[in-house]
DNA sequence: TGACTTTTGTTCAAATATCGCACAAAATGA
DNA sequence: TCATTTTGTGCGATATTTGAACAAAAGTCA
């Protein structure tokens, strides 16, 4: 690609987007412009655009983002097959083991939820479709990561922040990595209240038709309801079976 | 604001961005170009532009959106105290009904939804946090364009594009107004299979401390679980006390 | 309070990048 | 194969970015 086939002002818009997130819904020009490291003159610009094409409020001192925004999302969850393609089967596994059952994609350090069929909330954090976890410490992400060649693992687990979320969670990398070989071996994870405490959950690998993983698949429990070993009688084979029946039908 | 505050480039990757959605995964740069009404060139360079920061694929022919792009949607739903403050209400009115709960806002003439609780889907639409519904014909929407001066929620019903989804939906926009007149007589909207065969929803508007309309909550069910009339009497009294829970909270 | 310092927002013209047309090349399809 | 459509590129005209300078507001301390 040429230089000029790249368009500074769009990304730096979108830059702009991403400063806004996880408790800073109000934000000044120079807080903008600090997140993102723009000159102020251009992280105001931007942040006008924004407010001129109505996705962004701006009262004279701070801006927010406005429902519009949710466009943008938007696209991407309704145009792509995955999310609409598994929704059904999520909802059928949920409503089956009277579980939280959700798909989720690998973007970066972090597992994006894509779709979601949710049982009576156990977990403190509200998850649905475009939120983000570590990979590292979700059993999805545990999946999704031992599908890599491990050298591409390795540096993902090394890029994360790798904060004990509890006192079960697993920081090491050399413990990581061989928790992915078994994650491999077995075609299955397991966590055991590494994010949460109180909160266990296993994933399986969704494979195309080509074997390609495309996505995860995970079931969550509160811990009061199965033992970690528990887990993989009480909800594996139905998960399997849901793996199987998206395997042809997946791109 | 003055002509040089406004960042053309950026403006631009945005309708780029628009461009995908509702079965359009895949979008070649004449597609984009068309659809967006932007110069080949200009569109080329935004899809690039997309492709290299990560939030587009591209094989050659047909670029298409990656789960990256769900980090701008993200940044309002996690950033903003809307959704995070209703969801736990959600969560309960559900349980307590049976039956699904949504919070929804206006973006132009659509609602978008910002929280859901589902219980057991019985839509054929599959609805989550960033979907979207016209105004005219969902319960939220009435009650959201109840709120509005008159002049200005009858353009917005003038500008809605206004397909019968049923034999039941309203498109008249002299009878929606007297609807909406209705509605804000009783300050509550029901929508009795207007927008899908078989579903009815009741919506009440969600008030913040000094009286502003800032979101709609609705309870949709099955049509055969409960007549037009009894919808009230089998919902209204939880919505109601969800609503005066909720006034307090919002900004 | 009032003077001083710091932070924040805005403006401007020079330096730089983008836009969109026109044309060439490549792919598609009849 | 030829006609048609789609994609890639060079270039002048046009628009944007930059960074410093200025203005305004907020904070600080005696």
């Amino acid at each position: 690609m040429r230089e000029t086939d790249f368009i500074g002002g769009f990304a730096k818009g979108l830059r702009v987007i991403e400063a806004f997130g996880e408790a800073k819904p109000r934000l000044t020009i120079t807080d903008v412009s600090k997140d993102t490291g723009l000159d102020r003159a251009t992280a105001r610009r931007c942040l006008l655009t924004l407010a001129e094409l109505g996705y962004a409020a701006y009262d004279g001192k701070f801006f927010e983002l406005t429902p519009k925004i949710l466009r943008l999302g938007h696209a991407y969850l309704s145009a792509t097959p995955l999310p609409v393609l598994v929704q059904p089967y999520l909802d059928q596994l949920s409503e089956k083991v009277g579980q939280s059952a959700s798909a989720s994609v690998l973007d970066g350090t972090e597992i994006v939820y894509v779709a979601r069929a949710a049982q009576k909330r156990v977990m403190s954090i509200n998850l649905m479709p475009g939120s983000r976890l570590p990979a590292y410490c979700a059993s999805m992400g545990r999946v999704l990561l031992a599908a890599l060649p491990e050298a591409e693992a390795r540096s993902i687990i090394e890029a994360s922040e790798r904060r004990p979320n509890t006192s079960f969670t697993k920081t090491e990398p050399d413990a990581l990595m061989d928790e992915l070989a078994r994650v491999r071996r077995q075609g299955y994870a397991v966590i055991d209240q590494e994010l949460e405490l109180g909160l266990r959950s296993i994933a399986v690998p969704l494979e195309n038709a080509r074997g390609r993983v495309v996505a995860a698949l995970n079931i969550g429990a509160p811990a009061a309801h199965a033992a970690a070993d528990d887990m993989v009688e009480h909800y594996l084979p139905a998960m399997r079976e849901v793996q199987a029946a998206l395997r042809p039908v997946l791109a």
